[in-house]
DNA sequence: AAATTGCGCAACCGCATCATT
DNA sequence: GAATGATGCGGTTGCGCAATT
């Protein structure tokens, strides 16, 4: 059995609201508040709705300072942002903005962001592929892209992600597995396409070690390098090139050229270059 | 001009969570 | 601790309007 009914639909009205129900509506709730009592509300106002309709009617359309349509630029990377971070979790996003609705946020987000920033990505993508050689490459729906990104739409990803070196394992040598951290194909994977459309190389892989990026100066036989991407707040990439022939000034050079990061000068920060702007991930 | 399609938005539905008894 | 009721939330639906055929 399921459970029943929050009012009786049969004596309720649905559908959309009157102006003079909105009148009732709002002059009842001006004069003496919910009550906490939402379920009640509906009778002693003298409306023949249903508690919890009256209870969005007033959240989503009546209350005071409410702002519908509009969304700048500005509201637009924060739902953007959250929205990587949280998911759909309209209600915590509509409480960073101002006079927002979780259901405005909501269709917002169906019916134009969502295809804003899909579009976006799509001319992001084609920008890098028609930069690369002319040959034609499979996309690669792992790729990293970096910045810059599309100037009218910066897409901040907190997203946290920290990849080491073995996440960039060979799909030959280990296969898919479920519980493996998504592969980015970033460019140290065994017999992965190489370089990655848009970009230049290469890298090549440690084929001993399996699990190691190195540049083209290590040598194979004893480096031990490795790659970290810090995608958060404080977005980096860090890199370490040990052993015999590691080469930090190659992967500092890579990830200037490739990616306009910019190495950090000074004690403290060494193998590391932080992101000029914001770094994209598309998985 | 009429029919069709697509889009935006308000509202509804049902489940999850919280509060009270 | 269990049962019950109220509230909050996210997914979905359906209507009205505009654009297109």
């Amino acid at each position: 059995m399921g459970r029943a009914p929050c009012c009786d639909r049969a004596n309720v009205k649905r559908g959309p609201w009157s102006p003079e129900e909105d009148m009732t509506l709002k002059s009842y709730l001006e004069r003496h508040g919910t009550g906490g009592n939402w379920i009640a509300l509906p009778q002693k106002a003298g409306l023949k709705r249903c508690g919890k309709s009256c209870r969005l009617r007033w959240l989503n359309y009546l209350r005071p300072d409410i702002k519908h349509g509009g969304f700048t630029e500005e509201e637009d990377i924060i739902i953007c942002t959250l929205y990587n971070k949280i998911g759909s979790r309209w209600s915590v996003i509509a409480s960073q903005l101002r006079g927002r609705t979780d259901n405005d946020v909501k269709n917002y987000w169906n019916t134009k962001l969502k295809k804003k920033m899909m579009a976006a990505q799509a001319s992001h993508y084609k920008n890098i592929t028609s930069s690369s050689s002319g040959t034609t490459t499979t996309p690669n729906t792992n790729l990293i892209h970096h910045t810059p990104a599309p100037a009218s739409l910066i897409i901040p990803t907190i997203k946290t992600e920290i990849y080491t070196c073995d996440n960039f394992l060979a799909p030959s040598n280990e296969g898919p597995s479920a519980s493996a951290p998504v592969n980015p194909c970033f460019m140290f994977g065994h017999n992965t396409p190489f370089p990655p459309a848009g970009l230049v190389g290469p890298p090549v892989l440690n084929g001993n070690a399996g699990h190691y990026a190195v540049s083209p100066h290590d040598d194979a036989s004893t480096a031990s390098s490795s790659v970290t991407i810090e995608n958060s707040s404080n977005n980096y990439v860090n890199w370490s090139a040990n052993g015999p022939g590691g080469d930090d000034a190659f992967f500092a050079e890579f990830f200037n050229d490739n990616y306009g990061y910019q190495e950090k000068t000074g004690e403290g920060a060494p193998n590391q270059a932080t992101v000029a702007a914001n770094v994209w991930i598309t998985f």
